[in-house]
DNA sequence: AGTCAAACCTGGGCGC
DNA sequence: TGCGCCCAGGTTTGAC
């Protein structure tokens, strides 16, 4: 699961050993994670290209290569991206390795397989829509509160929906959008047009508080992530709803309901988080 | 437009 | 001891 904090981790760690660095040749376990272009050409197209630059657009990472291409990778829920300097084992779930000089290797590991792997001319997302269509980011200036009202503006759906679809704000996961609606004391099945201006403030601050504290803990290390040196997060020390159903409320004590929202597993408290009127666990 | 469900995938936890 | 079942979740796709 990891969301933005952990991808932004992940880039940041990874930043100090990549950029420079020329990748000699890839070896591919699991083709199909690569989905654009065809493995051969990918793997043909990708040897020789130095990585000059990393970053991150919602949960997506973009490693700018030289010759105006990007390798862009997403982790999906259980995808690790690890840097290796000298030779070690290959851990069961390795798919892809590019390799670099002096026996420098990343590795992408990923027990579900459910990671996305491409390389596209720089800007030119069109092979991947998740991309093309993504949202503001929430820890960027553009991020305002005008912003944030001109999206709610016109919409009648769920808060918690709201907070997943990245084509609104772009990076929010599950974790991350159950702990933003407890910190704004807001139910996730509340409906956008109840809202009032003092909750979509109280909303806005706490999707811009949430994110940027757990940026600062390096991520949450709930279940395998790991940043790209193999280090835990620290949020998960700061969790105060997400994997804690049944368990009491920080404030109130009583048990926090576990439900599901839009398919999605959800820990919310019944008593801190105001519902309109016909919801109800 | 919103809401739901299925699909992708594997490991872990559970009941029996 | 092991089998079968269900759950976890990001994103896309399709149905209603």
């Amino acid at each position: 699961m990891p969301e933005l904090p952990e991808v932004e981790t992940v880039k940041e760690s990874l930043k100090p050993y990549l950029i420079g660095q020329k990748i000699i040749k890839t070896k591919v376990h699991v083709g199909k994670l690569i989905k654009h272009p065809s493995e051969n050409l990918f793997v043909e197209k990708i040897a020789g290209r130095t990585i000059v630059k990393i970053a991150r657009r919602g949960k997506y990472l973009l490693f700018h290569l030289d010759q105006n291409l990007t390798l862009v990778i997403h982790l999906r829920m259980t995808g690790q991206l690890l840097f290796f300097t000298k030779k070690a084992e290959y851990s069961r779930h390795t798919h892809l390795v590019f390799h670099f000089d002096s026996q420098r290797e990343l590795r992408f590991i990923d027990v579900r397989k459910f990671g996305l792997i491409y390389l596209v001319p720089t800007g030119n997302w069109e092979a991947i829509q998740g991309l093309k269509q993504l949202g503001v980011e929430p820890l960027s200036p553009d991020f305002t509160l005008d912003l944030f009202r001109e999206l709610l503006a016109g919409r009648k759906g769920m808060l918690k929906p709201f907070l997943l679809n990245q084509k609104g704000i772009a990076g929010i996961g599950n974790l991350y959008a159950d702990e933003i609606l407890f910190r704004s004391g807001l139910h996730p099945k509340r409906k956008i047009n109840t809202l009032d201006t003092e909750e979509i403030k109280e909303l806005y601050g706490a999707i811009i508080n949430t994110l940027k504290q757990a940026v600062l803990c390096r991520g949450t290390s709930f279940q395998n992530y790991v940043d790209g040196c193999g280090e835990l997060g620290g949020f998960q020390a700061h969790l105060q709803v997400y994997g804690r159903g049944g368990k009491p409320c920080i404030y109130c004590q009583i048990p926090l309901q576990k439900i599901k929202v839009a398919g999605r597993g959800t820990v919310f408290c019944p008593c801190c988080q105001k519902a309109g009127d016909q919801e109800r666990g």
